[in-house]
DNA sequence: TCCTCTGTTCGGCATCGCCGAACGCACGCA
DNA sequence: TGCGTGCGTTCGGCGATGCCGAACAGAGGA
């Protein structure tokens, strides 16, 4: 019997057990062990033996009324070891603190992950409006300045394959047509950074710079966000949020180890 | 052959997938194959297999150029998902938000988790200072007010197995007398509240009351943290401070479905 | 009180993944 | 430039391992 996912060499259980988890991440309700199975097709008493164990690591916690699942604190340790591990986001940190306090808006950084924006790093703006920390979040990349940034200076099968993806329309002005979002990335190699308007979050805006590795690889990119008013009137940015967008980019992956080639994204 | 750990019921590979995980997280560095193997005693075929289907799952990352591991994205938004459906940081956001302002210091919420006081939320100071988010930190519980304020209402065998096991010194002025730190917990339960004084970090304190649960249960604890000036001038903690924690707390709790059982907090 | 739905256990078959040795490649020393 | 050593990776074959499906126990609800 040849199982649907045909790639060689996959552990099974431990890739139902990330399917599993997904599952359990997916959807905001606690699951039980028998909705598990129906949803991935697999016998009930198998999920549980493997519930089981990630209980025991952690993965996963049980409810002690509904004997029903939910994720595990390891899973937080984890994801924050991730963070402390992750070169582009640790070298980030005064990059981003200098730039917030400069022009006085919030920073992200973001690196691409499959066709969304992970943000792994996120300065508040400097005053004392409350506001959502969102380490962690995805973006689709085609909505966010972040993802158009590190895009635009991707390899082409990787960018051509990003194109031709879905391309959801999180908001009236998201560009959902691949030929306007590929205009947009040659926009981007021109001007060293990318923009977006509204197309993520109404009255949100955000300009992103990429940020290069020591290949000259995109690593991820580094932006501002913030109330259209001030990041993008009418569709322009204020040459100073762009300027200094593009130096902190520059300097940032001059510390990445990015030698010359880096350079085109001035 | 009988596997070391002889629990019934543990699927083999997906525990020794966790095994990885937790590696790659401990050391800063990114592990080898080869290193893997060594650390866990499994042969380096094996680790590879669990391996590359980690890598499948982005969980875990391969260096294009050492060829090394390090851990993956997934991790990051799976940990997220963890805080999302989290019922005590959720409940706790407003709540946390309140106290700050309130009293213009830090507020921590945590949970325990094994020996440790897991952050799962955190509000910084009101103030400009640069401050670094906590969340997804992990602090011994004995070593800070959440953990004795969350542990003095512990059933008694989980209090026990946690004052007998290793209490390591943080600081100089940890407690790591189980005699003494037993004492420290008859006081929380008497006072409604613990108060932890450069046990942890050398500078600073800790005033936290615990947050049950429905079940009339601790279901962790909520805190102010910041210089031991403020916080515990010579040990004394400012009635303003004390009463303001306990009060959050309770309101915490009764958010939580906790009914009059947890009045024995205050 | 019954019925249905949970999560859980268990026996047995064959599948699946473990091990160990061999491979290819990149690097560093000579 | 050659060798030697270390890496990550592949592969074949045995057998332990974890799958499945059916039966179990207990909690709710009608």
């Amino acid at each position: 019997m040849i199982p649907p996912d045909t790639r060689r060499g996959t552990i099974q259980s431990v890739e139902r057990a990330a399917r599993i988890l997904r599952a359990l991440g997916s959807g905001t309700a606690r699951m039980g062990v028998t909705e598990l199975a129906e949803d991935l097709g697999i016998a009930k008493g198998t999920i549980h033996g493997l519930v089981r164990t990630l209980e025991q690591q952690e993965f996963v916690e049980q409810d002690p009324g509904t004997g029903k699942y939910r994720l595990g604190p390891a899973l937080l340790q984890l994801g924050n070891a991730f963070l402390d591990n992750h070169e582009l986001r640790s070298r980030s940190l005064l990059w981003a603190d200098s730039l917030a306090s400069r022009v006085g808006e919030a920073v992200r950084v973001g690196v691409l992950n499959g066709s969304t924006m992970l943000i792994v790093h996120h300065v508040f703006r400097p005053d004392d409006s409350v506001q959502i920390l969102e380490v962690g979040a995805s973006i689709p990349w085609h909505a966010c300045a972040l993802g158009k940034a590190t895009v635009a200076y991707e390899e082409s099968p990787r960018r051509d394959a990003l194109l031709a993806g879905p391309l959801p329309a999180l908001t009236g002005r998201t560009i959902t047509d691949p030929e306007r979002l590929r205009e947009e990335l040659v926009a981007v190699t021109r001007d060293g950074f990318a923009l977006e308007d509204q197309e993520a979050i109404v009255g949100e805006a955000e300009i992103a710079a990429p940020v290069f590795d020591h290949r000259g690889m995109p690593a991820g990119a580094l932006g501002l966000v913030g109330p259209v008013e001030r990041l993008a009137l009418e569709g322009h940015p204020p040459a100073a949020f762009t300027a200094a967008v593009r130096e902190i980019a520059r300097g940032l992956s001059r510390d990445m180890g990015a030698g010359r080639l880096a350079a085109r994204g001035g």
